[in-house]
Order: C-alpha cells, then sequence, then structure tokens
DNA sequence: CGTTGGAACCTTTTT
DNA sequence: GGTTCCAACG
C-alpha cells in the first residue's frame, strides 16, 4: 500500500517546510553559542559533530545526556534539522521523559511532533499509524509480561500439554526471545521433538493473539521492523523523513533492536544512511542477560563506517577515589573498548567497607549510619541504598520501617501491575475490544458471580471449535451456565453503551461500580488498600486526560520541573513546553484513538513508574539494575558477599562474570561523595540461613581509595554497633514518617530554567500559525476523504494538537488530529 | 461453586 | 520468607 505522500504523521509536516537556507553548522543563529557553552572539548565534538555516523563512548557520569539534547537542540538551532526530522531512542520511560524535559528547556519548541520515546513507544505509534498494513485493529492493546504468561498457560492448558515439561515461563521465555531475534514460528531451527512442540505453541501463541487483537511488547518491535522490511514506499518515507537519529545507552540493544535501527536508518551497505548517533557504554552492559547484545557498539562502528569515535571519560559526579574503585574494578574485565573516568574533584573521602555479622546487623548498621548522614544534613533522597536482588530488601526494609525512617523502594509491584488495577483495567479493556479472551477471563468471575471453571472450560472449548474468541461463543453455551454468562457479555455491552460520550474519569468511575469491583472491596477486609489504588487509578486517569487534552478544558500543561512525568497544575504565563503522550493518529485518515483507548495503551506501556508521591523525603531503595542512570550523593552498595553479588545463577552463564563486574561498576559510579560497600557473614536467604565469603570484587579494589570501619567488638542483636556509633550520635533520635512502601516516582534533579530568551525558530513561528488557522468551527460541515461528509461536535486544543470530533453518521463518530486529517470545510 | 489450608515454588531486569 | 497453585472441604 502506498503512503500517502503528504500528510503523513502529526507534527512531522508542519516543519517540514524548510524555514529558511540551513546555516553552516559553526557560524548558527547566536543562539547556539549559548547553548555550547560550558561543553567540555570531547563534549563540544561529539555535539557538533558532522552529519553521519558516529560512536560516543559515554562513561558513567560524563554528561551523556547533556550531549544527546544539546546535539539535538544544536542541530535544529543551526538550521540542520527541522523537529520532524530527528529520532532519539531510549530504553525507559525515564530517560525519555528527561530528554524531552531538558531540550523543551533548551529550546520553545513543542517536542510533542518529535520521535523521542522508548523503542517499544516508538513502535506502538508506528503501529497506531499503519495499523491496517500491520494487519491490527487500530485499538490493538498491549500485552505485559504477566498478560503473556497467562495467555502462554491457556495455550499450554488448551493443546493439553504437560506443565513441567512445558514451563509457562520458559516458553514465554522462550517465544519473546524468538522474537527478539527476529524469528517467526516458521524460522525457529528445530533440534527435537520438544522443540518442536516449542514452536508449535508459539504459533498457537501467534494465532491466539492476533484474533484477539493484541500484542506483546516483543511483537512491537518485530512487527515495526517487518513492515519497514516488507514496505519500499514505507522505508522510503521514514528514511527521507528522519536524517538524525540518536540511540542511548546502545550496548543494551538486541539484535532485532539493532536491525530495526537498520530499517530507520538505512543499510550502510545499500549507500546513503541518516546520521545515526549510537551512544553507550559498555562497561555499564548489564543486560546481557535478556538479549543485550555488547557486540552491536563494534558492529556498528566497523558496517556503519564509522569515522568518528569519541570518549568521554572525564566525570562530572564522583571524587577521585570513588573513580579509582570504579576504575580498578573494571580493568578486571577483558575484551574492553577501552575507558578511563577520571575527574578533576580530588580524591574526596575514602570508600568505606563494613563487615557485619549478620544482614540484620547489617541493616541496623547501614539505618544507623543512614539516619546519621541525614542529620549531617544530606538529604533522604540522596542516599540510595542498592543491593543486587529484590529478596535482599526485605530486611532493610524492616529496619527501616521499625525505626520510622521515610524510605521507598523502586521496583518490585508495579502499580498498573496490582492485581486489582489489572482487575479494573480488564473491564476496561473489554469495553474496548471484548474478543480480549486474557482480559475475559481475567474478569468473568471476579467479583465471583457464580460462573465456575467448569462453564469457563465448556465456553472455552467452544470458542476453540469455533474459531471464535469466548465473548463470541457466549450464546454456545446452555442452561443456567449460559445465562450466566449472557449476564456478563450484557454488563460489558451495557457498560460500554452506558459510558459513551463521557469523560475518562466518568467511565472508570462507572465501571468500578457496575461491574461491583467497588463493592467487592468494600466487604472485603483487607481491600481499603485496593480501594485507594483504584482511586489512584481515577487519579492517574485524570491526569492523563490533562496531559492528553481530551478534557473540556484543554490546555497543553507545562512539565513540573521538579519531577519530569509528573504534570502540575498550569503554571500562568509559562510557554507550553509539553512532553506528553501524543494523540496516535492513522497515518492517512488522521483519526486518533479514543481516549480510553489511549489510556489503556498509556497504562501498558508506562507500567506506571509516576504514580507515587514524588517530594516526599524518604530514602531510596532499589536494585543495581534499577539504578542504572540514577546518581546520589551517598551509595550503600549491601550484600557483597559470594553467591550474591556476583550472584551464583550468573555465574553458569558465559561471560556471567563480566556481566556481573559491571554491574558492580555500575553499581559505583552511582556516587557523588561517599560511598559504602557491606557483605555480612550470616544472611537469612529463601528461609535459610548462608554462610558466606565477602565477595570477590572486593579484593579487586584499590587499598588505597578504601577504609574498613568495621568496629572490633562484634556482638550480639541490635547493640552491636554501639562503639562505633556513639562517635556519631548527636542529636534527635529517629523520627519521620512511615515508610512509603513500593512503587514510585523519581525525584531528579532540578531541570535548568528554560532558555526562553533564545530566538525562536523561524519554523516554529510558522508552525505555530499554520496550525492555529484551521478555520473551521463548531457546527460546520466537512468533508473527509475517506469518512465522507460530517459535522464537526467538538473542537479542542490549539496548534499541533488541535483535534475534532465529528460526527460522519454511518461512519461514527470520529476524533481527528487536524494536522493530519485532511478535511475541507462544506459551506 | 467458593473458600481454605498446605505444599511447592522462586528468588538479576525492562518495555 | 513470601507467593502461588492446587486439592480437599464446606
Amino acid at each position: 500500500m502506498p503512503l500517502p505522500s503528504s500528510p503523513s504523521l502529526p507534527p512531522a509536516d508542519l516543519f517540514d517546510a524548510p524555514a529558511e537556507p540551513p546555516s553552516p553548522p559553526s557560524h548558527g543563529p547566536a543562539g547556539s553559542s549559548r547553548l555550547l557553552q560550558g561543553l567540555n572539548p570531547e563534549q563540544l565534538a561529539a555535539v557538533t559533530l558532522p552529519g553521519e555516523p558516529a560512536l560516543i563512548l559515554a562513561g558513567a557520569g560524563s554528561g551523556k545526556t547533556r550531549v544527546l539534547t544539546t546535539r539535538i537542540a544544536w542541530l535544529m538551532q543551526t538550521g540542520q534539522i527541522t523537529p520532524g526530522g530527528v529520532m532519539a531512542v531510549t530504553f525507559t520511560n525515564k530517560a525519555a521523559k528527561e530528554m524531552l524535559t531538558r531540550l523543551s528547556a533548551m529550546l520553545p519548541v513543542n517536542v510533542r511532533g518529535m520521535w523521542i520515546g522508548t523503542f517499544h513507544g516508538l513502535c506502538n505509534r508506528f503501529l497506531r499509524a499503519h495499523w491496517k498494513l500491520a494487519a491490527l485493529p487500530q485499538s490493538f492493546q498491549i500485552l505485559d509480561t504477566g498478560d503473556s504468561l497467562s495467555a502462554v498457560k491457556r495455550i499450554i492448558k488448551a493443546m493439553k500439554l504437560d506443565e513441567e515439561r512445558f514451563v509457562p515461563k520458559q516458553v514465554s521465555w522462550f517465544i519473546a526471545g524468538s522474537k527478539e531475534d527476529g524469528l517467526r514460528p516458521q524460522d525457529v531451527v528445530i533440534h527435537d521433538a520438544q522443540s518442536q512442540k516449542m514452536v508449535e505453541i508459539y504459533q498457537a501463541y501467534e494465532d491466539q493473539c492476533q484474533r484477539e487483537g493484541v500484542v506483546d511488547f516483543a511483537e512491537l518491535m518485530l512487527r515495526t521492523y517487518e513492515l519497514m522490511r516488507d514496505h519500499a514506499s514505507l522505508r522510503e518515507h521514514y528514511r527521507h523523513r528522519f536524517q538524525h537519529i540518536l540511540v542511548d545507552e546502545f550496548q543494551d540493544t538486541n539484535k532485532l533492536q539493532y536491525a530495526w535501527l537498520k530499517m530507520f536508518a538505512g543499510d550502510p551497505a545499500d549507500g546513503r544512511t541518516a546520521a545515526v548517533l549510537a551512544v553507550g557504554d559498555d562497561d555499564q552492559s548489564i543486560y546481557a542477560f535478556r538479549g543485550a547484545q555488547v557486540g552491536n557498539m563494534s558492529d556498528f562502528e566497523r558496517e556503519y563506517h564509522v569515522r568518528q569515535v569519541i570518549k568521554l571519560e572525564r566525570n562530572y559526579r564522583s571524587y577521585g577515589n570513588i573513580l579509582d574503585s570504579a576504575n580498578a574494578l573494571i580493568s578486571h574485565n577483558t575484551r574492553r573498548l577501552g575507558k578511563n573516568l577520571r575527574t578533576e574533584a580530588g580524591p574526596g573521602e575514602p570508600v568505606r567497607v563494613y563487615e557485619a555479622t549478620s544482614d540484620y546487623a547489617e541493616a541496623q548498621w547501614l539505618l544507623e549510619e543512614a539516619q546519621q548522614l541525614h542529620r549531617a544534613g544530606t538529604p533522604r533522597v540522596e542516599i540510595a541504598i542498592l543491593y543486587r536482588s529484590n529478596a535482599q530488601s526485605r530486611v532493610l526494609e524492616s529496619a527501616l520501617f521499625n525505626a520510622g525512617v521515610p524510605y521507598r523502594v523502586y521496583g518490585g509491584q508495579r502499580f498498573f501491575e496490582r492485581a486489582e488495577i489489572k482487575h479494573a483495567l480488564a473491564y476496561l479493556r473489554l469495553t474496548e475490544n471484548p474478543n480480549d479472551d486474557t482480559s475475559f477471563l481475567r474478569v468473568v468471575n471476579f467479583p465471583t458471580r457464580g460462573i465456575g471453571a467448569r462453564t469457563v472450560e465448556q465456553l472455552q472449548d467452544a470458542a476453540r471449535a469455533s474459531g471464535r474468541s469466548l465473548y463470541q461463543s457466549v450464546g454456545s453455551v446452555g442452561g443456567a451456565a449460559g445465562s450466566k454468562l449472557a449476564g456478563f457479555t450484557t454488563l460489558i455491552d451495557r457498560l460500554r453503551e452506558d459510558t459513551r460520550g463521557l469523560t475518562l474519569r466518568e467511565i472508570i468511575e462507572r465501571m468500578l461500580e457496575a461491574s461491583g469491583l467497588i463493592t467487592f472491596y468494600r466487604t472485603e477486609k483487607e481491600g481499603q488498600d485496593r480501594i485507594e489504588n483504584l482511586e489512584e487509578l481515577v487519579t492517574a486517569a485524570e491526569a492523563f486526560v490533562t496531559i492528553e487534552g481530551f478534557g473540556k478544558d484543554a490546555v497543553a500543561l507545562p512539565v513540573d520541573e521538579t519531577s519530569p512525568g509528573t504534570i502540575a497544575a498550569p503554571l500562568p504565563g509559562q510557554p507550553e513546553a509539553l512532553a506528553a503522550v501524543d494523540l496516535l493518529p492513522d497515518a492517512e485518515t488522521g483519526e486518533i484513538l479514543s481516549p480510553l483507548a489511549a489510556f489503556l495503551t498509556h497504562a501498558a506501556l508506562e507500567a506506571g513508574d509516576n504514580q507515587a508521591q514524588a517530594g516526599q523525603d524518604a530514602i531510596q531503595l532499589m536494585t543495581v539494575h534499577a539504578a542504572k542512570g540514577l546518581e546520589f550523593d551517598c551509595v550503600f552498595i549491601t550484600g557483597l558477599e559470594e553467591g550474591l553479588c556476583p550472584h551464583e545463577n550468573a555465574m553458569t552463564e558465559a561471560d556471567g562474570l563480566e556481566e556481573e563486574r559491571r554491574l558492580m561498576y555500575v553499581a559505583i559510579t552511582r556516587a557523588r561523595q561517599r560511598l559504602y560497600m557491606s557483605f555480612s557473614q550470616t544472611r537469612m536467604l529463601h528461609g535459610q540461613t548462608r554462610y558466606n565469603v565477602k565477595s570477590r570484587f572486593l579484593e579487586e579494589l584499590p587499598e588505597s581509595a578504601l577504609k574498613w570501619i568495621t568496629p572490633k567488638q562484634q556482638g550480639f542483636g541490635s547493640g552491636h554497633a554501639q562503639q562505633y556509633q556513639q562517635a556519631w550520635q548527636r542529636g534527635s533520635g529517629p523520627g519521620g514518617i512511615v515508610g512509603a512502601g513500593r512503587n514510585g516516582g523519581w525525584q531528579p534533579a532540578a531541570a535548568p530554567p528554560p532558555a526562553w530568551a533564545a530566538p525562536v525558530p523561524t519554523a516554529m513561528a510558522q508552525s505555530a500559525a499554520k496550525a492555529s488557522g484551521h478555520g473551521l468551527r463548531q457546527g460546520q460541515s466537512v468533508f473527509h476523504n475517506k469518512f465522507g461528509e460530517g459535522v464537526i461536535l467538538t473542537l479542542e486544543g490549539k496548534g499541533d494538537d488541535a483535534r475534532a470530533q465529528i460526527n460522519f453518521g454511518r461512519h461514527g463518530t470520529k476524533w481527528l488530529a487536524l494536522s493530519v486529517a485532511k478535511l475541507t470545510p462544506i459551506e
């Protein structure tokens, strides 16, 4: 199918007309020199690289994000690129938001139209635009890991296979792994009967997802890749569009992501490519265990004939002793690209090492130390406690909890993955797409309405026999069970009818009532927390509405500077600097997703890291993996014991020890001023006491940078560290609020003040004028190429986000993005 | 059909 | 130690 030559994707075209002849890079507008201020020579070189493939080896704390964002701003300000011509890819939503926030502080640009996001987020955007070509329903929903696992379980059951031989988790992992290698069922090499069956399950899973109109995370990537691979017109379009592609954390890319990148950037074997700027650090590659290929860095350098490799080795984060430790440790790894961090900040304090008698004693010591740091003036959010595996957090949590010290645990269960939230989302998904069997099964009997396993089995048989969804097969079950099922589908249908045209908030409130979820949790003794979470879901929806601007008072809100991702109340007099989810319009018709479908997508893609009350001063607890990309004044690395760090499970894998060492390297380089490392002689793990030897990594650190602070006498119980503690103790005892529990938002450093004084690029001014002048009004009749004649019901938003709700009669009522949809007014 | 109790499981991660 | 799944019971 040919791609419409114009308009293509939302705001891109608004910027496509070059405003002015591009200025030579080094003599850009006056504003560019201001952008480049304060960069060191290497950073400056990276920012002002010529428009060709380049690789940046960015050490920890070397100002990588600054380089990335300044590069984009510089390219735009010197007229080398329009916002629509840039793609910037990250791995986490956090990183993407950080980039958007910093960028909008540097330039008065509407970042919404820019392709800046996570791999999966951008794939989502792409597939929403080309859903027909991708053979998906426009409102396809996204399965998270749990959804995907239960889908696999269902298939294994349906195929009457032994769950011992085909462990659902492993099968799920196999499917995701295959997809991440770009392999469809027919491409997987079969060795034996076992792998033959695995492939059959994979195939059945694919068929099922396709039938239900759902995709898992890996599918987002793979389908985008295949669509680009198979359609020359798409390749042409996007390759023409994106002249600059920036990839963050390149060392974490897997095979598929690299192939995906080639699709958008062009294969150097075929000639000219986009200017790909790959930024990465091989020493921080800690995701090999889930398919990341560090080798992509050297492959990229070779295949894209990279002429410029820039090393950012100057560290702006940590003091010398911390960096010496990191450098010494990582030098034990072989096959490195080679890099050494240096600082001009001086040696700073020594790295403190502590040996505890038990995990309990370790936690107790840590608590006292952290309290002391806090009393000495360190904010709690600047104190991080890191550990290798989540299981270690419990003893730490209980120590903090008992002492009444506020803390927050990152990771663990995420907001949108909580059972009650998943139930609520399942109801919402069913109103969008009743054929979503995963959601159907989740709530068909929750709260219980007398539909038992027996009935469900009958229904599943009927559905399987006719190749239809459970919802569609309800009629084939007779008797009392049948009418109970019919009652459920009626509930869903009625919900869909009754919520038509309501706001997101109203839809969710109505659903919570109608489904009986609220009533159920009210009567449950442990239900109060769950009700609070459901209320939080309503709040999240409300915030989402505000971000999306679907509400009646649609205004673009500035991102709260103190916590990107949290949307603050509108700041009067501030220009729009909105970094939000986009409207996800169809490439051809401009039809956008309904607010509900968009919200559900958002829930799946951003499992809710911005859900917690940011701003509370709490000690930060997280795994080392979760700490990547963050920094703190004081860092505790705990549990430095053989078997734990390095983790025993990692030792069986090839390159396992080196990855563990990199993990430790990441942990060390999180610290700005003060670093503690601790280990314990005994540890309760999985209900067993283990006697551990201290980690080999401790031996790999330079003795000169360390200071052993274990007190001479160690004792019994909590009083063990008294001597040591006495020296510290002064001032008040522990105070504060009870720990905030799991899941949360970030509390990053405040963004620099926006440089609004900078000259407004002409392209921007033009686009604003062009887009706001759509000249449409409520009640007006319009003609759409696809949907025919319609009447405008609502007009919302302005500029790039302007959209209209239009009644197209038999085509239904649709939301259209005015920047994309081709509408002709009819008088 | 729904609840409860006990056995068996697992314990790097992100989208 | 905590969670999850299944079997037996109400």
